[in-house]
DNA sequence: GCTCCGATGTACT
DNA sequence: GTACATCGGAGCA
């Protein structure tokens, strides 16, 4: 079953940590590329100085101030995709989930050949490798995740045990402990 | 296993 | 100009 748009109209770190577990597909063409996220991460909006949100609206960051279950995607250190997720409660004027890390599942010799790499334990258990492998640039922004399109989230597995650490590559508000993630032990 | 560092484009000061 | 929600390779252990 894919997410529904409710699944995503909540507070955005409820939502980081309840994607743990679940099932990214990405579909091109006639193949289809799966993993379960294993690694998340929540950004809010004025009230979290590390957000792209954290200031007014500009051009690149006002998907995050639209609709919940849309897909943002946005470029960084010159070279590397990020794949977000819009997710926030009525009260919140912005907010979205970073996908960090995936599972491969189906289509893996595909993800291998993007990424030119043969270890599955490395070839998407990053924000920027799990693009690569996915095929995932500027054209995949803003699209519906709620939808049957060419990447959605559906569900997957109950993960046992969720870690809660600090954010990973931010210089602003590294209190707070809104990175989520499982080990690989616990992925089956 | 670790730490250090360059690559590279864009938004924003 | 500078910072950046990163990665892989070099060097060392």
């Amino acid at each position: 079953m894919i997410l529904e748009k409710e699944f995503y109209e909540r507070e955005t770190i409820t939502v980081a940590r309840q994607l743990i577990g679940k099932k990214l597909t990405r579909k091109i063409k006639n193949t289809k590329l799966t993993g379960i996220i294993t690694e998340t991460e929540a950004y809010r909006g004025k009230d979290d100085s590390a957000s792209h949100a954290a200031t007014n609206l500009t051009k690149r960051n006002s998907i995050m101030f639209g609709p919940a279950g849309m897909s943002y995607v946005y470029f960084t250190y010159g070279m590397y995709f990020m794949l977000n997720v819009i997710a926030k409660s009525k009260k919140q004027n912005a907010g979205a989930v970073l996908i960090r890390g995936i599972y491969p599942q189906d289509g893996i010799e595909i993800m291998i050949k993007n990424r030119g790499m043969k270890d599955i334990n490395n070839i998407t258990n990053g924000p920027g490798k799990l693009t690569i492998a996915m095929n995932i640039s500027m054209k995949e922004n803003n699209l519906d995740l709620t939808k049957k399109s060419s990447i959605y989230i559906s569900e997957g597995i109950t993960p046992k045990k969720i870690n809660k650490l600090p954010r990973i590559g931010i210089s602003k508000a590294v209190d707070k402990k809104w990175n989520f993630s499982i080990n690989s032990k616990d992925y089956f």
